[in-house]
DNA sequence: CGAATTTTTGAACCAATTCAAGTTCGGTGG
DNA sequence: CCACCGAACTTGAATTGGTTCAAAAATTCG
């Protein structure tokens, strides 16, 4: 039951990855030093707590969520968090966070102080660079799920989602012969694009009909991506180096 | 027609505001330093083009709109700027703007080059820290904007929005007796909450007459804003100070 | 295997859209 | 000052995309 020690940062597997940008030596020994814990958790538990005061977190594997419920329990999933994606900096303007992390896979995240980012800005500006670099494309992410919640019709959303995430798993290397890791529920789906449970079933269906994506064994495929980017009206090309903290 | 000067930054009058933190005679300097353009911009000129590679830039006055559009000409509203707020970061992960951004009304903004962000985080660690805040705080209104599109019903969603945006221009001393400026047009509502404008008109109706809002020349105010809040479900309270670049 | 969760489908309903006119407002020019 | 114009707002009616309700089938897991 003893879990495996996570290796020290230099030698982070995720660092290995063509998607992420490599940092110095000291850069990363900083990261190191910054990191305050590993953390792992089973599917279905929480990372961030809603109205929480939160530390931060780079997802090290697994899938986790971020989300927002409103009172009656009406919940909208902002987007959904992959391994080198960076947590915890939404709740800097606002008094406790202002989502919860959920984890949707079981997963591991690298823990960090909140406090000590400010030594981070100061002894390593480039590593500053890099949080607001993060910061800035998750938001990115996030307005484009916005653009689909408020303008594109059922079928659109779910092709939006399917084509982001599987462009995603991709570009971290997590496919293999052109299929992905797909965990989520169509609950997820429903409360990520803002539709209904059984409306998500339906047009999901129809969509898979249409053959544009297949979806087996809790693995996606997606036979044509142009087809899917056409219906989703979804362009949105990424950088393919990213920073990794 | 030689428009006025505007001032340095060491006497910038967002800076006397209490919504603002205040920032040493280095860093204002840097600022000016780091400041290229004194831009102004008539309602409806483009800030920013949606696609083209964008500059960064501090609202000085005025309100502008940052927007995507699908390809058929559907448009979603991602969030209102006020003066102080920060834009161009979303595109650091991505190739080209993902959004535009649009002046409402008559406006004046400060323009950053890009290319001189770094130097802000090497000389300056505190203003890196600065920028990534309000990269975050930007983002907490997206998210907050999308849990209105994807969860919230017509009702709710517009409540949501007046609230924020009447929130917003008090805390900027923009409010005189109750009432501050409001230069939506109904159609820029529908696009920001993503609804018809029809239904827009006729749910604004509905509130107006429970009373929830006023909206008489082009000022609004709120005689109950614990009404607006209740039904939009809305408790987000940021913090009083923040930073300005 | 049996229980729980997730997926699927049909049917009734409704919130929001679309279509189609008005009406009101703000500005401009005679 | 008033007539006119375009933009923004308002309203009613028909339609539809999506929700809700209800129940069955499939899948997962202890």
């Amino acid at each position: 039951m003893n879990p495996v020690q996570p290796p020290p940062c230099l030698q982070c597997p995720l660092r290995d990855k063509a998607a992420f940008r490599s940092n110095s030596p000291q850069e990363i020994a900083f990261i190191q030093r910054f990191k305050r814990q590993h953390k792992r958790l089973e599917a279905g538990e929480a990372l961030v707590r809603e109205g929480a005061r939160s530390e931060l977190y780079t997802i090290y594997s697994g899938w986790a969520f971020r989300y927002k419920t409103l009172s009656d329990g009406r919940r909208q999933i902002l987007n959904f968090l992959l391994p080198g994606d960076f947590v915890g900096l939404q709740d800097l303007g606002i008094d406790g966070a202002p989502h919860g992390v959920e984890a949707l896979t079981a997963m591991e995240a690298c823990q960090f102080t909140r406090d000590e980012l400010w030594n981070l800005y100061r002894e390593h500006p480039s590593l500053g660079f890099d949080v607001t670099w993060l910061a800035a494309h998750e938001e990115a992410h996030v307005d484009e799920n916005l653009l689909s919640a408020g303008r594109r019709n059922a079928e659109e959303r779910i092709a939006a989602l399917m084509m982001t995430l599987f462009k995603r798993a991709v570009a971290l290397g997590l496919a293999h012969d052109g299929r992905c890791d797909f965990p989520l529920t169509q609950q997820h789906i429903a409360d990520a694009v803002g539709l209904s449970l059984v409306h998500t079933n339906k047009t999901m269906r129809k969509l898979y009909r249409m053959g544009l994506f297949e979806l087996a064994e809790g693995r996606l495929s997606v036979p044509n991506p142009q087809a899917l980017r056409r219906l989703a009206d979804y362009w949105l090309v990424e950088l393919p180096r990213r920073p990794l903290i």
